[in-house]
DNA sequence: GCCAACGTTGGC
DNA sequence: GCCAACGTTGGC
């Protein structure tokens, strides 16, 4: 793990826009992002920071993939008023075994992890540790 | 589809 | 500045 670098979690539905519409666009902006505590934290985001991608409000909400930060926040086209910001986000993977809210719940030590203790929140910091954990049940072969 | 948890809005 | 009403998110 480099040094500084910080890690995130990020929300879809994945009706609306799932790991593999992120995959055949390679690289997208991630919008529609309008809550003050989501979009401090799309401001907080360094390029070359990694971020899950988490499918929401699905039969298994899960964390499906792998994206990388490639463009820091600037303005939401999409936005109506001022102030809402989006990120551009490059497909890294679609693991190949998602790994499930379920699970992730049954994990001790990600007993204080953001997903788990504010749900509504759809973009949420990662710690390190929290991080190695999870890739390392997600991705076992590499890293 | 339901509803708990949370965020926002607006009257006072 | 409080808080009731309302809207949204997201797990189940």
């Amino acid at each position: 793990m480099i040094k500084g670098m910080a890690y995130w979690l990020m929300k879809s539905e994945p009706d609306v826009f799932s790991i593999e519409h992120l995959r055949h666009k390679k690289v997208a902006g991630w919008d529609g992002v309008r809550n003050y505590q989501a979009r401090n934290n799309l401001r907080a985001m360094r390029k070359g920071d990694f971020a899950f991608f988490y499918h929401s409000s699905t039969k298994s909400p899960a964390i499906a993939g792998l994206m990388e930060i490639v463009r820091e926040a600037y303005p939401d086209p999409t936005a109506k008023d001022p102030g809402w910001d989006q990120v551009d986000v490059r497909f890294v993977k679609a693991f190949v075994r998602e790994l499930s809210l379920h699970e992730i719940k049954r994990i001790s030590a990600l007993q204080k992890m953001v997903l788990l203790n504010n749900s509504r929140l759809s973009v949420q910091p990662v710690t390190p540790g929290e991080w190695k954990i999870l890739m390392d049940r997600l991705d076992p072969q590499n890293d």
